[in-house]
DNA sequence: AATTACTTCTACGCCACGTAGAAGTTGCTC
DNA sequence: GAGCAACTTCTACGTGGCGTAGAAGTAATT
């Protein structure tokens, strides 16, 4: 229940990005501009989708629990169920989770964190 | 390059408890008795797989850089690159890193760590 | 009622993974 | 050193997730 797929992950850091609920053509758009907006001058390489095809991949979100529908509205409105951040920070959680040694595992992460996170980190942890 | 398959995490969990290299048919007869030791006397769960399937499983894994194998002895024996703490940790990081936010994210995991978790965080992080 | 906009259904190709037989290779034994 | 036994590599198939989208269904608009 955590890997998304590349098109899913640009659907979803659109619907991070924006704050608002977002339509499935509006995504489409968004997909077939971003991703490389500066561009010498050849062809874009923003992805060219299908509608049905950004709201296949809306659905399948939605049954993983990561997006939330507006239904009652008539072009539905999607939007992410919680911030990247919550979303990222649950994953770290899922990972550190599944491991028996969990006090080791952290002393690696630590351990290769930047000091400016781990000053980060003392600050949000306060001291004893 | 994250996520591992079922019977790819059962052979890892069993190249992270063991500290040796073990050889494939090892990991098979393992297999064939773990995930389920205790059993009141109805089947056992254990996979009893082919030694090919073993075999299979530790080739993607090495490819994926997550095993090794001795070439020279007979029966090839494996074993863990990095130890499961480490391997863990990394991950981790790897979920953070795909983040713009990561102090957001720190928050967020901090957030909803145990207090132990907190506790053993402090003392890793020591004074500044 | 017909047209249009939007959603759901169905589907196909690809790739990872679980699974394993067939074929190839190496080493031991007599 | 010929043959057997053990081991590895090759090939392959079924399943399921994901990218992709047309066909079919449903609702709103005029």
């Amino acid at each position: 229940m955590a890997s998304l797929g590349e098109l899913e992950r640009a659907v979803m850091d659109l619907l991070w990005a924006g704050q608002e609920a977002a339509t499935a053509n509006t995504l489409r758009d968004l997909l077939a501009q971003s991703t490389q907006p500066q561009d010498g001058s050849a062809g874009h390489v923003g992805k060219d989708l299908a509608v049905t095809t950004v709201l296949t991949v809306l659905s399948r979100l939605e049954r993983k629990g990561l997006v939330e529908r507006e239904r009652g509205t008539r072009p539905h409105r999607y939007q992410a169920v919680s911030s990247r951040a919550d979303h990222t920070a649950e994953l770290m959680h899922e990972v550190l989770g599944s491991a028996p040694d969990r006090e080791a595992v952290l002393a690696r992460f630590i351990g290769s964190v930047t000091d400016n996170e781990a000053e980060t980190l003392r600050k949000l942890l306060g001291r004893s």
